[in-house]
DNA sequence: CCAAAAGTGTTACTTTTACACCCATGC
DNA sequence: GCATGGGTGTAAAAGTAACACTTTTGG
């Protein structure tokens, strides 16, 4: 059961994070599975009173994932009353989940202020649940598990500013390894659009963005022809996102 | 000097707006001037413990500009612990802004939920001070006066969303008068995106878009050539807000 | 009659789309 | 040797950018 110290955070306050990963071309988010519950929750949590609010995400990342210096933005603050459950403390306490005296605490109306991360799949070895939950898993964002309050329309939102996102800004340093196929890096855009692109004409409009290093090696052991390995040029690309050019796609 | 009820507001959180209007080719926001002293603020205020925030946003618009069906939309939560000026609520008490009494209030960390808001210029007749304030009134972007705590960069964050809007979706229809030329429309244009743009290329375009409806009608009474007047054809302008459509300038 | 803004069309250029063939590899 | 995905080129279409002349009006 969860021992917390409410008086140092900020009162009405949280964060959620929307941790995106790519995986078998699949997009993925990372949920919390309550303890003894099939109820899934975003990791976040309060603000601590003298945090800024995104180093507060910063460290509920690094704690769930091991993962220092994530790929973080925030998207959107969620404060109508309605998503306050008014049934939700008592479930909390019924559940075990919480202790009696936080009653008050989670009572509260809270607003939350919503971010979304980029993390790369392989790397989140073994994620970790928190205090009241006893798994931390990568779920299909198209087959998510039920979620506490209004955690789905917040991933919803998180994918929906990551699709736009897409149209001003290079992505996929943060979500891929080191080295991909350019097959890889159409996936993922594929993924996150969820529409169909066309292979040459991917690569064509990629590559004219000069973000692209061929590593001259191949990814071998695979069936059929083996396909070329790129890297993003990270200082193109780090360009690229300040200029923040229209890649329309 | 304020008296308000502090108890019936939600603790740490607080709103601003940014209220954009267009007049005279220059991009305006409405300012607050603080009483008896040259510092000037963003129209804003506390969240009612039982109001959405989009809510509170709207009510204080209302106040200050007698407009109700104000377009609204959040941009940023401005959370850093930087932003809370130690010496600002004795600042307001010194110059007699507010009563002691609400010190401990107004020295909580805040944190800010930023809208901006699109409102056509002449509708507002006269913009309403509040209880600290002694003026309210239009401020070019361009020219501010000195603002309150990080409220300038709150102003700047928003043109800068205003901006990326732009990109996405049409804008003019809460930000000009009913009937408009075609010169004033393309002025709007500019002045948000600081830029020039082709008068030939910009007519073409953005009739291209069927969102205009042509009145048949001229404006008479000034100089040269009677330019025609046109409206928006509001159904046509929200299906094509909606739809989002990728209108790269 | 002239200065100033309004209105209109064409051409070159760039970007986007659609599409078909050969290549290399593991099985 | 063949199925499968990798790699390349080209032509048509659409969109963008640059640019010049005529029209109308108030003064």
């Amino acid at each position: 059961m969860a021992e917390i110290d409410t008086a140092s955070f900020v009162p009405s306050l949280a964060i959620d994070c929307v941790v995106f990963g790519f995986h078998e071309n699949e997009l993925k988010v990372l949920l919390l599975k309550l303890t003894g519950v099939d109820v899934w929750a975003l990791p976040g949590g309060f603000v601590d009173k003298n945090k800024d609010l995104e180093k507060a995400a910063i460290d509920t990342l690094e704690v769930r994932t091991g993962l220092t210096d994530i790929f973080l933005r925030q998207f959107h603050t969620f404060g109508s009353i309605a998503r306050n459950d008014p049934n939700h403390p008592k479930f909390l306490i019924d559940k075990g989940l919480i202790s009696e005296d936080l009653f008050d605490w989670f009572n509260q109306r809270f607003v939350t202020i919503g971010f979304y991360a980029l993390v790369e799949y392989s790397q989140v070895k073994e994620p970790v649940p928190g205090p009241i939950s006893e798994a931390c898993e990568w779920c299909s964002v198209n087959d998510l598990p039920p979620l506490m309050l209004d955690h789905q329309e917040i991933v919803e939102k998180a994918h929906k500013a990551l699709k736009r996102e897409l149209s001003y800004q290079p992505i996929g340093l943060n979500l891929l390894p080191n080295q991909f196929t350019m097959s890889e890096l159409q996936a993922l855009y594929e993924t996150i659009l969820e529409t169909q692109l066309d292979r040459r004409n991917f690569r064509r409009k990629i590559l004219s963005y000069g973000i692209l290093k061929d590593t001259k090696k191949f990814r071998t052991g695979v069936a059929h022809k083996a396909p070329a390995l790129y890297e993003f040029d990270v200082s193109a690309y780090k360009k690229a996102s300040q200029a923040g050019l229209n890649m329309g796609w």
